[in-house]
DNA sequence: ACCTGAACACCGTTCAAGT
DNA sequence: ACCTGAACACCGTTCAAGT
């Protein structure tokens, strides 16, 4: 019983020893609020209320740390694939599924275009390849066809936590964002810009989700109709 | 007289006066040489024998100099649509010219999915553009799939860049390094991953430049194959 | 107008010293 | 074993002072 009270006292000020764990939440808060430029081992440390070095007890370095809270959110944001969904379907619950991860959490785009050896991400290749595959595409255009799916997403992934790292003024209200750019490519000379002005409405009414999953839908519709060389 | 030969005195140390765009080609010197991470004021400045204060004077700060070599690069790789060319195929060398550019300057990569306003990029947006016109997809659904193509190229661009940010002795050797890979998702297990390992082999044998095109196509394919809404 | 280079306010990382 | 925090070797950027 007093076992129990000294475990939940509450919000005291006895600070918890230090651990991995701790850190790497406390980088996925501090990369949230303040983004990417805001993790600082400096400023870790002030909100784990210790010093600098003590971190590094837990955690090589800085990029370690932020594959380590790439991989936090991403474990986070795992999706299960339904028993009955399509292959189509699974694909888009897939990339969905990343993509409200780097809505969340912009900063995980960088770093996922950054990581070549993209190890948090390798059940999801796995599952969008296993769905490749369950298309009927032909067993050599595999990794092409996953490939293409798997370069769109990680686009996608880097425009997003570009935009997040736009300065906040400018970007806080985001149609007005939007809005302002479109102006601009409305304003474009009319020949030389023909194609970019006529598409300036749509850039201010378009719905970034809705327009991933399109991309998503079109690239499935090409691996299914490509015809893929033999093999 | 005395002022020609003064003016052409040849490889003398008197030192040319400063100017944005000297400024701008040692930048792209030092990024092509030693990556972003060794653009540095110092290292441009001793390059440029002065100070580097001196530099500020030409230049805004450092990610106005990033952006400017970025568009020194690009300009430079810029592309001449051929008359007689199919929209095919003026998409793809389209493509493949930003392709070569960025795998000659990967630093170029990081820029464009880091820049969201991509003002250097707008041609090249255009041109692609009047492609996705020119191949019949109706009018509404233009912005999606310019989108679409476009966060392909950024995608591949992205990882690109990030394998050539990776240390060099493991990269140094391409092949060894895919081998290395290939053979680590060959060890996987066997349920679990079963796709990426029946794909290690392609990944061995891949060619990243065909790859992308091959992406392209498909993404061309879907776009004309994709049951649009009308608009 | 343009350049110089010391100085400022930061970084990530290390490491002797503590407990 | 784990933590502390000063110190080191860097950064980008500024700015008084020079020419």
């Amino acid at each position: 019983m007093s076992g129990m009270a000294s475990r939940t006292r509450g919000p005291e000020r006895r600070r918890e020893p230090l651990s991995r764990e701790r850190i790497v939440a406390a980088a996925v808060e501090l990369l949230d609020t303040v983004g990417e430029s805001g993790l600082t081992f400096r400023a870790l440390a002030e909100r784990l209320a210790t010093g600098p070095g003590a971190i590094y007890w837990h955690v090589a370095g800085r990029s370690e740390l932020l594959a380590a809270a790439t991989d936090a959110v991403l474990t986070a944001a795992a999706v299960g694939d339904g028993p009955d969904a399509t292959p189509h379907e699974t694909v888009r619950a897939l990339a969905l599924g990343l993509f409200d991860a780097i809505d969340d959490h912009p900063w995980v785009g960088t770093q996922l275009v950054g990581t070549p050896s993209q190890s948090p991400m390798l059940p999801v290749f796995e599952q969008l390849g296993r769905q490749v595959r369950a298309l009927g595409v032909p067993r050599g255009a595999w990794f092409s066809a996953v490939s293409a799916l798997w370069n769109y997403i990680l686009g996608v992934a880097g425009q997003n936590a570009a935009n997040a790292r736009m300065p906040q003024p400018a970007t806080a209200d985001r149609t007005a964002y939007l809005g302002s750019v479109a102006d601009d490519w409305a304003a474009l000379d009319a020949d030389r810009y023909a194609f970019t002005r006529a598409v300036a409405g749509q850039l201010r009414e378009h719905d970034d989700r809705a327009e991933f999953l399109t991309g998503i839908d079109l690239i499935l519709t090409g691996i299914t109709a490509h015809r893929w060389p033999t093999g």
